[in-house]
RNA sequence: GCCGAAGUGGCGGAAUGGCAGACGCGACGGUCUCAAAAACCGUUGGGCGGCAACGCUCGUGUGGGUUCGAAUCCCACCUUCGGCACCA
């Protein structure tokens, strides 16, 4: 058949583009070949791209797809740029709903976990993505978590691990610990018992000892306002530790520290508050004041830490009787507990300034404490004060003092605090030591022991992995059944082979997910995490993505852990991610969160069944910016469907050919080439995936068009158009894409071809619409060259008789010319 | 509450200092059909005027400001979303 032929072909005459059938040929096909095997030997450069790997939940949601497919389409892109690809895929399979599943089912949590994992990469595969599922990593695998626990091991020897006393949530009721989630207005979610808290021995990472070079950014290239959570999560302050004086009788302690940004205000101290769960305030409490003060440290403990760092609600507290002694002044104030003050931040105590202060300003307004302010504040007539003063002003009511102008007063104090001994200048975090224990059964478990003789001694690294039991039985309670499983729990001691007892704690989720972009590398390794070589040749990361929900938490984990990793010669490099990019939410039809409560969930299978990988793909990528996520909304589909039809039928159905190489149709035909391949390449570059493909219906529209009206171009043009268009898409719907390029003869595959350049002369216009305004309202528009001078310009504009018109009785008082945007004429009169 | 974002047609969005509404959905009208669906073609922000091509005018959460010019920059407010350390 001619091409001419096929021409007078009406859309629909040409084969039916049949997403299905072409879906499964192809992903057997790439699969046989394994096309998207990962070489470790490869001359070209490498590239790691990577996604955050799902949760084990159950199904795969079109969250997941939302994340994955638009990462595929970027990654696809490295690889037709020359890059050695890696884009690896795996599963974060420890945690709290494999053990709710697991009570429910009254099976193994390993059972529900690993049976969805095989589900989950089965509805993976269908998205045709160039995933190398030889690499993939599984964190509840005891081949994945033996490494996790030798992190653990690794972490303890370089003193980066220890145990203290933290709290946790506790149903008295369940006799068991709670998460977070599991505790619902202040109850327990499964007994609805009133829960509390209880200090228990639990282990921390010291990612504080990290806090500064954590709070170092410039050798990343991630989203601002990432870098900003993580700024304020760190939230570095300076100031002092200031001393106060402790003289009660039967205490031990003889003084109580606080952190101020202000030590400058000492002497404006009125009162002093420590936080409830201070151990001192047990012991310092009189015996008129403790049955107040018991009240009020038990209400504070049933609080969750929004509700305590809540700056609105009424300021409340107890005073415990003592006074501690302000050592600037030789004088005593009297020491209140309150719960607006946290245990976890600075000392857990702090000084009440309340001239300076609004929280402490309200405190003493409510409980008819005394009110010194120490600035001469200029906004300040000298009478009684309605609210805490700022910064400004000169130093009055601070003994030596007095006089000193703001802005030299804090180096000045916290220097004589220095010289007489009362406290040091000093810089505090908000962010705090990472608790890793955690009270449940399916984690990796902590690979200690616990001796009488020898105390908590690690397990060699040689007898590790501590293996989780595969007969553990789930009480009603909730508690860990490790605590109960006899075999797991009696064990002997490394040092002395005296009996002992297993940690039953395991370790937080989000250590799994702290190194697996490391495993990927050399996942099958039995001697070691990865090949120090492998590390060399593929880390860091070069692109990661994901959801901003894990903007704090698990990016801030992983980058401790691999500075902790330099530190411990395992890596050579500070920084995990050098690129991120943050995928928004994928929302309902409703414009709520999916969830089967809401019953708006919608599943990916039902709509690839009816669509196809590629329409889905298509539809997601093109839903709105990737950054910004968005309401899924499945009566749009069809757009997308419609879209791959017409370009099927543009690509096969032929054009009307002819040597016309110089024809305007020709010429046409190739700036519409050129100036697509110019904003695809850089809109994939940046992840603008909706404005991408907008761009591409544009072109296919342009073809169809060119075609239903009968153009005759140069046969040449129009081989460049179609390949360039098949290429262009490859890496959005890589099975149509590769039916494409088979039928235009080309040999296999598209995915191993290189992506089109453009020539920016012939992308470029010869003429550009430029509208002329009168005062900034459009009442013309010219078609001028490219690039044309302002004289032109001006004399083409001046000459419109509509901009005349409204020119008309007044004078000009200047003219505005932006070459290829805008004329702007502004009169008076 | 604190930290971080976002508000544009009936809907998803485009435009990030220069023509507001690209591209798509939906809706309406048409072609094809016995009919419907599909497919294809056309119209589609509101108001006013015109047989019409078109012209005028209002319009990007609210109020103010900067600028020749603001969806875009600044200030204040309102609403929605993400995170807040044991959901992952």
């Amino acid at each position: 058949m001619t091409e001419s032929a096929q021409t007078k072909q009406r859309p629909g005459q040409v084969e039916r583009y049949d997403p299905r059938a072409i879906e499964r040929k192809w992903q057997a096909r790439w699969e046989r070949d394994g096309l998207y095997r990962t070489p470790d030997d490869d001359p070209r450069p490498k590239w790691y791209a990577l996604t955050m790997l799902p949760y084990t939940s159950g199904d795969l949601h079109i969250g997941h797809w939302y994340a994955m497919a638009p990462s595929d389409t970027a990654a696809r892109y490295k690889r037709m740029n020359g890059y050695n690809v890696l884009f690896p895929m795996g599963f974060d399979a420890f945690g709290l709903p494999a053990e709710n599943a697991a009570i429910k089912n009254q099976t193994h949590p390993a059972e529900w976990t690993f049976a969805n994992v095989e589900r989950m990469r089965g509805q993976l595969k269908l998205m045709g993505a160039m995933f190398d599922w030889d690499r993939e990593v599984v964190t509840a695998s005891p081949d994945y978590y033996k490494w996790t626990q030798w992190w653990f091991l690794k972490l303890l020897e370089h003193d980066l691990a220890y145990k203290k006393k933290a709290s946790v949530w506790w149903c008295p009721n369940d006799q068991t610990v709670l998460a977070n989630e599991q505790v619902v207005d202040g109850r327990c979610e499964r007994c609805d018992a009133v829960v509390a808290k209880r200090d228990l021995e639990q282990w921390f990472f010291r990612i504080t000892r990290y806090a500064d070079e954590l709070l170092d950014f410039s050798k990343l290239e991630w989203p601002d306002q990432v870098i900003s959570m993580q700024r304020n999560w760190i939230g570095r302050s300076e100031g002092a530790e200031l001393r106060f004086g402790l003289d009660v009788p039967g205490v031990a302690e003889k003084e109580v520290r606080v952190f101020t940004t202000r030590p400058d205000t000492v002497y404006g101290v009125t009162f002093f508050v420590v936080a409830p769960e201070h151990p001192l305030v047990e012991q310092i409490t009189t015996l008129e004041q403790r049955d107040a003060v018991r009240a009020y440290v038990d209400a504070a403990r049933k609080q969750s830490e929004i509700e305590r760092q809540s700056t609105e609600g009424e300021k409340t507290g107890v005073f415990t009787g003592a006074y501690v002694i302000n050592l600037f002044t030789g004088k005593q104030v009297p020491v209140w507990t309150a719960d607006y003050v946290l245990y976890t931040y600075g000392t857990g105590a702090v000084m009440g300034v309340p001239g300076h202060d609004q929280r402490d300003f309200d405190f003493a307004k409510k409980y008819g404490l005394p009110i010194v302010p120490v600035y001469k504040h200029p906004d300040w007539d000298g009478g009684e004060l309605t609210a805490a003063l700022g910064h400004g002003g000169t130093m009055i009511n601070s003994g030596p003092f007095d006089g000193t102008p703001d802005g030299q007063s804090i180096p000045a104090v916290v220097k004589y605090a220095e010289q007489q001994g009362y406290g040091r200048g000093t810089v505090n975090y908000r962010l705090r030591d990472w608790l890793i224990s955690r009270q449940r059964m399916w984690g990796a478990p902590i690979p200690v022991v616990y001796c009488e003789k020898d105390g908590a001694v690690p397990v060699p690294e040689s007898d590790l992995p501590v293996l989780l039991p595969d007969d553990a039985e789930f009480r009603p309670t909730g508690e860990s059944p490790l605590t109960y499983h006899e075999r797991f729990l009696y064990t002997t001691c490394p040092l002395c082979g005296g009996p002992a007892r297993r940690e039953t704690d395991t370790m937080d989720t989000f250590m799994c997910s702290s190194w697996y972009q490391m495993r990927y590398i050399d996942p099958h390794n039995p001697e070691r995490p990865f090949s120090r070589e492998l590390a060399k040749q593929w880390l860091p990361v070069d692109q990661y993505t994901g959801g901003a929900e894990h903007a704090v938490m698990h990016l801030l984990y992983t980058r401790f852990f691999t500075k902790a990793a330099r530190d411990m010669g395992v890596v050579e490099f500070a920084e995990p991610f050098t690129r991120l990019f943050n995928q928004g939410q994928i929302l309902g039809p409703d414009g709520q969160r999916m969830s089967k409560s809401r019953g708006n969930v919608i599943s990916p299978d039902s709509q690839v069944e009816k669509w196809g990988a590629d329409t889905f793909r298509t539809y997601l990528m093109f839903l709105g910016p990737w950054d910004e996520g968005g309401p899924y909304d499945p009566s749009g589909i069809n757009g997308a469907y419609r879209w791959l039809n017409r370009v099927w039928n543009a690509v096969l159905g032929g054009i009307e050919t002819a040597a016309k190489a110089g024809a305007p149709e020709t010429r046409e035909l190739r700036r519409w080439t050129h100036r697509t391949i110019e904003k695809v390449t850089a809109d994939i570059a940046q992840f603008r995936f909706n404005t991408m493909i907008a761009a591409l219906m544009e072109y296919t529209n342009y073809l169809t068009k060119l075609r239903e009206t009968g153009a005759v171009v140069d046969a040449d043009a129009w081989r460049e158009a179609r390949e360039s268009l098949t290429l262009l898409l490859a890496p959005i719907v890589p099975h149509l894409a590769e039916e494409l390029w088979e039928r235009q003869g080309k040999p296999y595959s598209v995915h191993t071809q290189a992506w089109p350049t453009f020539d920016a002369a012939l992308a470029a216009a010869d003429e550009v619409e430029v509208p002329v305004q009168v005062n900034g309202k459009v009442r013309e528009r010219l078609m001028l060259p490219l690039d044309a001078p302002e004289d032109v310009a001006r004399e083409r504009a001046l000459a419109s008789a509509s901009v005349q018109q409204h020119l008309a009785g007044k004078e000009i008082a200047r003219l505005i010319y932006v070459p290829n945007r805008l004329v702007n004429i502004v009169v008076k009169g």
